[in-house]
DNA sequence: AGTGAAACACATACGTC
DNA sequence: GACGTATGTGTTTCACT
């Protein structure tokens, strides 16, 4: 179910198109890739299907939201146990101003993407949310001064595997 | 042009509406905001036009294309001048493992979110691409357990801006 | 599995309030 | 600024290959 899926150089265009704008048409798709529009359809639909593509997702501008200073918590829970992380976690995803929560390996449990409206909020979000809980023993705040979204995802280069 | 923009409540739902699937059709829209289709093209062209809208983005599992497992990479770059760091981000965000690049305040001048096939391939990437540039001071790796991805983006609770 | 044409739904522009 | 309608365009189905 989480494996890799048998994709072929049309699947791989049609992703590679939809990733710069996932709103192109069929019809644009089906020009540019030298099928016909019906078989775009299909396309992309066994690919949604199949759970490569798991949504449109639309892009926002938090600066023009009002949240106009982003940063990254590194956040150490302790103890480090199921019963307090998974509320943790969940309370975390459930703030406005949380964008992303990774769970990692290393000195920190967590990191958190946030996004804010200034620094006072950054500070009572750090304070009231974070430092407040109990289960909380350590977090680290780094300011994101700029970021980049990476080029399309693309399967590794020794090319396809099994189903 | 980086400040906030005024939405209204209807603004407000139709980005949260768009944010869960971006495909939904001005129809279904304008079904649960309750207001015309064409006024929903009106908002959303709008809320486009102002910015608040960057793009419509597809959203893939990298797990599905071969690349199962994902890392944090937190980069130091010395000496840290316009000159190398410049150039480095290009390298980095031209990867196919690369997903996304921040520039960070605090001990670490980079985070970089990669997506590889397995641990030889993420050992190749820090090895080849990462320790093996010059400026690269030091490149701590901490593996993703698990990211959750966080409800919709919506301006501070006090309410919106000027514009 | 891919195609082309036909049926349908949708996006979009515009006149009206 | 929101609405309803008209129209062209895109999506989707389906019989055929």
């Amino acid at each position: 179910m989480a494996d890799s899926v048998v994709l072929d150089t049309v699947d791989l265009q049609l992703l590679g198109l939809l990733q710069n704008d996932a709103r192109t048409t069929y019809r644009d798709l089906a020009a540019q890739v030298g099928v016909a529009p019906s078989t775009c359809l299909d396309r992309v639909t066994r690919l949604r299907r199949s759970g490569v593509i798991l949504g449109h997702r639309l892009q926002l501008d938090p600066a023009k939201l009002g949240r106009g200073l982003q940063a990254l918590l590194l956040v150490q829970v302790r103890p480090h146990r199921r019963e307090l992380v998974g509320p943790f976690v969940e309370r975390i995803r459930a703030l406005s101003e949380a964008l992303t929560v990774f769970h990692l390996t290393g000195p920190d449990d967590y990191l958190v993407h946030v996004a804010v409206a200034d620094m006072a909020d950054l500070q009572r979000l750090v304070l009231d949310e974070f430092t407040a809980r109990r289960e909380v023993a350590r977090v680290e705040t780094r300011l994101i001064f700029q970021q980049w979204e990476c080029g399309p995802l693309l399967p590794p280069s020794p090319s396809a595997q099994s189903e």
